[in-house]
DNA sequence: GTGCAACACTATAACGATTTCGTGTTAATA
DNA sequence: TATTAACACGAAATCGTTATAGTGTTGCAC
């Protein structure tokens, strides 16, 4: 059987990996053939087209993705950095950006910059000698308190960025972000409405643009509804230091507050699990309201009121913008930026409105 | 100014993406030459390396990386696929190899099969045509279920291969799971010691592997304690009908347990709920031990004793095991299979021992 | 028998980099 | 003056693929 024969030669020819180039000599016909062949060019005989498609199969020919993208220009890569990976929120993100760049047939390459300014730095210039199409990154904690985004400047010269969640005015590009004013705002209105009188939030450094804006959003509703706005009510993070030990003090303040707002659901189960331990009840004593509306949320006791992020949305709304940059051929340099929203969900750590 | 002419010519002649080739016309020299004085070749005169690479600097020349991989028929990439990425115990394993990789000058890809056997299968040839220099893999729940890896057994032949957690015996490949007998034996044993009588479990169907090993290793602690193996205690849960009544139907039980080992976070706290709704008191009329120490575990109330199962150190190894596989040019055929502690991390959803 | 399509291929350049092997110039040596 | 070594650089192959342009054979009409 010739079929067999041409099996056994191959067998003994090749090494582990199948090219055109192989294919074409165990054929006898030359590469260009092969690959017209293999996209049914017209160019090429029915016969010759049967042949080589029934050898390529046999054999799991798989076209070299390196070369196709070396010689398209093109990666279909889209390089994604983000602070941290075991984060609920950021998962969900990372989830619709895979789904939205799949659909549209590109695939995704996560890296960590772990909150670090230097690796934020590293993962860009790794990601950036032609390896992605875009980038789509949430800017790291120390990049933001530095205020250096000279590697993003650089960076939009070559490809297109999209920033989301953390991102900075400084920086022009597209991007996505949830509305943390609205949220900060909605948060609070429904503690006082709830009847707190006292209302704090537990907050991180003003550098962090998320946690600033939810702070300003905690500021607007307070001043809206007329309250008095107490410092000892504004607690900002350091993470450097015992977290606990930071949220306590505001707890076991003399005048304590009788509602509380957390920025995430990290500080807001920590707070609320101080609280119970000073045998406080909850929510008739102090609620609380947490953001992201992860498992913690879900799972503590009595189950959290907190504002979800939709980040699986918001995902994908980053992952749209920045697909169309890449695939649109004229630059455009009038930025969007688009805004997430939250929803408030009420469940068992504060009361109800009357 | 020379330097300033040079600048003005380049921002016209060249568009965006500055090449070796563009660099070494703007020169005036070959392109071999530039690319031996940026490396600092013996074979290039002192003043043009340095021509060239002030040249360079100015326009933030970085080598196109598809092309280095192909020539060198390296890619430097990782592909990971797992099964979901928003899941704690997944994510602390990304970090891990994350860092191993990143420490060895590898990147990570991450996709996601989302439990399909469909989207498992995608992924991997999206990557395996020479994207990729490796494979680190937790197998997809309708995989197992399937028990189809031929996409697999194909991959093997280019590619290294392994996989972590949600492993296969009849895949030959190296391995790293977490020591889930143990941690089912240990778990049912600490239930027992503390002086539960009726020990339940909540796990997942047997093909899921690790749900079955972990049963495994409860089923063995109730025999080494001479304790009768009641099937009613036994639930797999089926993720496509209600969990919640699921678990309900065992904790209203007449003859209720009063120890429930579930195999992992979320059956754990679920049933924690529901136990504290029925107003049982926990841990006295009812224990609960989870496996993996994630925030639902440190955030519930009562806070959970759990199995931590170490991610990120299961990471590190994947990625350990896979890189040596890539760097060592002979063919090895004895695959290791490499197994994690996991720890018993004792908080208050158990009783003491006395 | 000449001209001309049509057919079925092949050759070659290109993508961006590296590397091996040449090659021309200069200067030192016999 | 002829030989040779050192120096400084260039040409070309290579990785795997595709697109453009070219080539040789056949068959048909005139």
């Amino acid at each position: 059987m010739k079929f067999f024969y041409i099996c056994k030669i191959q067998y003994k020819i090749m090494g582990t990996k199948i090219t055109l180039k192989k294919i074409a000599k165990e054929l006898g016909v030359s590469t260009s053939t092969v690959s017209k062949a293999l996209s049914d060019s017209y160019e090429i005989s029915q016969d010759t087209r049967d042949k080589v498609k029934a050898f390529a199969k046999m054999y799991h020919y798989k076209p070299n993705s390196l070369a196709l993208r070396l010689r398209n220009q093109r990666s279909m890569v889209i390089g994604v950095i983000i602070p941290e990976i075991v984060h609920h929120f950021f998962s969900t993100v990372i989830s619709g950006i895979e789904h939205g760049a799949n659909e549209r047939g590109y695939n995704v390459m996560v890296c960590f910059s772990n909150d670090s300014y230097q690796k934020e730095v590293l993962n860009i210039e790794m990601l950036a000698g032609g390896s992605v199409d875009g980038f789509l990154v949430s800017i790291a904690n120390e990049t933001q308190e530095l205020a250096d985004f000279r590697h993003f400047e650089d960076l939009k010269e070559e490809v297109p960025l999209v920033l989301f969640d953390r991102v900075h005015p400084n920086i022009n590009c597209d991007k996505v972000i949830v509305d943390d004013f609205g949220g900060g705002f909605i948060a609070t209105e429904y503690l006082i409405k709830t009847g707190c009188k006292k209302v704090a939030i537990i907050t991180t450094p003003d550098h962090i643009s998320v946690g600033l804006k939810r702070k300003k959003g905690y500021l607007k509703a307070l001043e809206d509804y007329g309250m008095t706005i107490n410092p000892d009510y504004i607690i900002k993070i350091d993470v450097k230091k015992d977290i606990t030990a930071q949220i306590q003090k505001l707890i076991n303040l003399p005048n304590r507050p009788d509602g509380i707002f957390a920025v995430n659901e990290i500080y807001a189960a920590t707070a609320m699990k101080i609280a119970q331990d000073k045998g406080l009840e909850i929510p008739e004593e102090i609620s609380f309201i947490g953001f992201t509306d992860g498992y913690i949320s879900q799972f503590s006791n009595p189950s959290m009121s907190t504002l979800a992020q939709h980040g699986h949305e918001m995902g994908e709304k980053a992952i749209a913008l920045l697909i169309n940059r890449i695939e649109s051929k004229e630059q455009d340099f009038s930025f969007k930026t688009e805004i997430i929203n939250v929803d408030l969900k009420i469940r068992n750590s504060t009361k109800k409105i009357t």
